[in-house]
RNA sequence: GUCUAGGUGGCGAAAUUGGUAGACGCGCUACCUUGAGGUGGUAGUGGGAGUUAUCCCUUGCUGGUUCAAGUCCAGUCCUAGACACCA
């Protein structure tokens, strides 16, 4: 029998003499090496670590681990973001301080992830409530006051009744909820601060090409930001000059236009409600536009509704005719310019207005004679420019009715200001006229006050606190106010990529030398549901910093990797209410940290999927690791050449498939070369290679086996072993033989075998042979090493 | 509706990118072993036929290209996610 494999004892031992010498410490920039900066989504202390970190941290380590052994100085920070309503939430109900209870939680986590043992850069920690951290936040704020970039907006805004603050466009669910509480989302309409991520919407889409990203998530942001290009067009209305603008797709329809419809919130309607006839008419329908919720009023099952304004026309640019002008709540405010010029003829959802509305339907590009028809074609009913190709028409157009061509975005700016209290306060004060100021940088960080009380009562927190009413009285003189709204807990995590790097540093962010030591960020490990959030949030914030010359580089990732879920054992989310939940403590109490992420590694590709957790398949791992404690004991004089050419296929299938994230793959190509040499024995040179092939997936008990074998340095220093070509070679090789098409055989053959000699072997083959039996060789595919095809004729 | 992924054994999945489908692991079966509670050993394990040799079928479905298709092309049906009256 073998020995036992304690990994209590083992693991305790290492992650204790690994945080002692620092040996994963990142450290100055050593620049004789290549650097690698891996960045895995700082996490939300929660107070408690649960499987998907693990899967976040510990599988990720697998490649940072590979990196090091190659000679890579790999940066692998972790900290936390730390700010957000659940400190706020626990701290009402316990009634403490949020910052007592994100402290401890901190302090907690912090253990857990060592029992993690992984390789993180300990040196380079932080965390969004640091004073540190924050005065950089909100010096960052001010810069952006100060460019133009932050502003001070009025506009329609999402109401969390649940969170009692507003929240943004990209934290909505589909079905028109909280991201967080799942509470519905009323409209507001209220005056907010703002980020223009729009201004940098052109550079968001384009700079995608340049990363090397998954297609489908470049994909989702070109989708979110929505770029369409068409024209915005004037049209006049019958009253006082008044002009309307619409954005347009196909203004080479122009000419089809027989009516125009404004959304029911569109300035024009109020500003001349005097000269609508039936203005009772138009206000109740506004009135229930206003009650509808979002998810009605984008269902497009659902008939279309409008009313005319009566009293008003409007003017048709291309042929002077007057036309009619709606409110409908298909248009959307917030889309476009609010209002559009409808072509019944040529789009859907005009076509189904007009027909319930009686309205002039005026074919003007000739397609396949159905109607609607939304395709290209020549021009007709359109005067001079009968045809000519739509296509081409659009900017001819345009420039003929004095419009011009322009995009419009889906994408909408990014309201920040939050009426909570644990949040980063936005440095702004007021003076006694109400005209914003920023808090100048001798008082950053403006920090939160403690004296509040902070139950949610859709009023900010802030504003009750009497200490800052006073202190900025004291700073700036009577009658000046604080603002008191803090910000969105995503502006915390847009940028602290950037502060792990310098996260001492009290001149600046992060000093452009130290960026340009680490940065781009080379692999960014994360959840997919930050795609159209997170990730679009942060890239806007390096772009914007990029701009006003504070970073060095205009995208921050180069390559992004999103994983996927893993599922309780019943095939279900994870959730407390399901009682699925899997505690990973409780699973590394029993099995270890090594073979937990082991497992999570080996479940399937890191991209993409989720999978249940499966205490069998737990165990697999468990029985695998066991036997490589006791592999010692196979270790023979000298093993075969079938061993060592295996030994070699692993060593290249290890390192490019940890490479390319393919972990489940590098999983099982270790396990089939610990059945063979367990079958057959191995030396003790490869007894070392095989630990060291193993050392980044079990990092424990490889350094225990390394330093029982006599090792004096730790397993994690050493250089990852080199493949060797030669001796990677099989020496001889099987190759299938068909006979037209379908598998009769194969043959072992050198792999330098001609198709001559293999064709003679084939056919000695007793099975082949009776398929060449009275058949007449018409063709033969030789593929080496793999398969030799012999086309036969019946003679 | 649009976009993006996917559909391979009882389960998680592999497949050198057009070349022996199901590697590896779980589970299961049989036998051995252990005093024993998710952790020992050996053999087997896609379906069907056959005593063996071997044969037939099999990667959602239908066609096609090819000496050869899980892989390429066309169509079609499901599943998941994102977006959605976007002008």
């Amino acid at each position: 029998m073998h020995k036992r494999f304690e990994h209590q004892a083992i693991e305790a031992k290492w992650q204790k003499e690994w945080k002692e010498s620092g040996i994963y410490d990142a450290g100055e920039r050593d620049t004789k090496k290549e650097k690698e900066y891996v960045l895995v989504e700082w996490p939300y202390p929660s107070g408690n670590l649960h499987i998907g970190h693990w899967y976040a941290f510990a599988v990720p380590d697998i490649y940072v681990r590979l990196r090091r052994m190659q000679g890579k100085q790999v940066l692998f920070p972790i900290g936390f973001d730390a700010f957000g309503l659940p400190a706020e939430n626990a701290a009402i109900k316990r009634n403490i301080n949020p910052r007592e209870w994100t402290e401890s939680n901190i302090a907690y986590m912090k253990e857990q992830l060592s029992s993690m043992g992984n390789a993180f850069s300990w040196d380079k920690t932080t965390a969004s409530i640091d004073p540190d951290y924050f005065r950089w936040t909100q010096w960052m704020f001010t810069e952006f006051f100060k460019n133009d970039i932050a502003y001070r907006g009025e506009g329609i805004v999402n109401w969390c009744p649940g969170c009692n603050t507003v929240i943004a466009n990209e934290q909505v669910l589909a079905n028109g909820a909280c991201e967080r509480c799942d509470n519905m989302i009323e409209k507001r309409k209220m005056s907010q601060w703002m980020l223009r991520i729009t201004d940098f919407a052109d550079a968001l889409t384009d700079d995608l090409a340049e990363l090397d990203w998954p297609e489908h998530i470049k994909e989702a942001q070109r989708n979110w930001i929505g770029r369409k290009s068409g024209a915005e067009i004037d049209f006049k209305l019958s009253i006082n000059d008044e002009v309307v603008k619409v954005f347009t797709t196909r203004p080479d329809t122009l000419f089809g236009v027989t009516y125009m419809v404004l959304a029911p919130e569109h300035d024009l309607v109020q500003k001349y409600k005097n000269q609508i006839l039936n203005w009772n008419e138009v206000e109740a329908y506004i009135e229930v536009s206003k009650q509808k919720v979002e998810q009605d009023r984008l269902d497009n099952t659902k008939e279309k509704t409008g009313v005319k304004l009566e009293g008003i026309l409007a003017i048709n640019p291309a042929n002077g005719e007057r036309i009619p002008v709606f409110i409908a709540d298909y248009v959307l405010i917030s889309y476009g310019t609010g209002a559009i010029m409808a072509v019944p003829a040529h789009d859907e959802r005009d076509f189904a207005f007009a027909q319930k509305f009686d309205l002039p339907i005026v074919q003007v590009v000739s397609g396949d004679d159905t109607v609607p028809y939304s395709g290209e074609g020549q021009l007709m009913n359109s005067g001079s420019l009968n045809g000519a190709a739509s296509d081409v028409a659009r900017e001819i157009i345009t420039e003929k009715v004095g419009g011009r061509m322009t995009n419009t975005y889906r994408l909408r700016d990014w309201s920040i200001g939050r009426q909570r209290y644990w949040g980063t306060p936005i440095p702004i004060v007021y003076d006694p006229e109400g005209k914003a100021h920023v808090v100048p940088e001798q008082h950053l960080p403006w920090s939160l006050p403690e004296d509040v009380d902070f139950k949610p009562t859709g009023e900010a927190p802030l504003a009750k606190s009497q200490e800052l009413k006073e202190r900025t009285e004291k700073i700036f003189g009577a009658g000046w106010t604080p603002e008191v709204e803090t910000m969105d807990t995503f502006v915390d995590s847009s940028w602290y990529f950037l502060r792990y790097l310098d996260s001492k540093n009290a001149e600046s962010l992060a000093s452009l030398a130290v960026q340009k030591d680490w940065m781009p960020v080379d692999t960014y490990f994360g959840g997919a549901e930050h795609t159209t959030m997170h990730l679009l949030y942060s890239r806007f914030w390096q772009k914007a910093l990029f701009k006003l010359g504070l970073v060095a580089d205009k995208e921050p990732y180069r390559r992004r990797v999103n994983r996927g879920l893993i599922l309780g054992p019943d095939g279900n989310k994870m959730s407390k209410s399901k009682g699925n939940v899997v505690d990973p403590d409780a699973q590394v109490k029993l099995v270890g940290a090594d073979t937990v992420k082991m497992y999570l590694a080996f479940m399937g590709p890191y991209q993409g999927a989720n999978y249940p957790w499966d205490l069998g398949g737990l165990a697999g791992l468990r029985r695998f690791l066991e036997r490589v404690n006791g592999l010692m004991e196979h270790v023979v004089e000298s093993e075969s050449k079938a061993t060592t050419t295996l030994l070699h296929k692993t060593i290249k299938k290890v390192s490019d498939d940890i490479e390319n994230y393919k972990f489940n793959t590098a999983v099982s190509a270790l396990m089939i070369l610990l059945n063979q040499v367990e079958k057959e024995g191995l030396s003790k040179n490869t007894y070392t290679v095989f630990l060291q092939l193993l050392a980044p997936f079990a990092p424990h008990l490889t350094e225990e086996l390394w330093s029982e074998a006599g090792q004096s340095d730790s397993i994690h220093a050493t250089e990852f072993p080199a493949y060797d070509a030669a001796l990677a070679k099989d020496e001889m090789v099987t190759i299938g033989v068909q006979i037209n098409g379908k598998m009769r055989g194969d043959v072992t053959v050198s792999p330098e075998a001609t198709e001559a000699e293999v064709l003679v072997l084939a056919q000695e083959n007793t099975n082949v042979a009776t398929y060449l039996e009275g058949a007449e060789v018409v063709k033969v595919i030789y593929v080496p090493g793999r398969i030799i095809n012999i086309i036969v004729q019946l003679r």
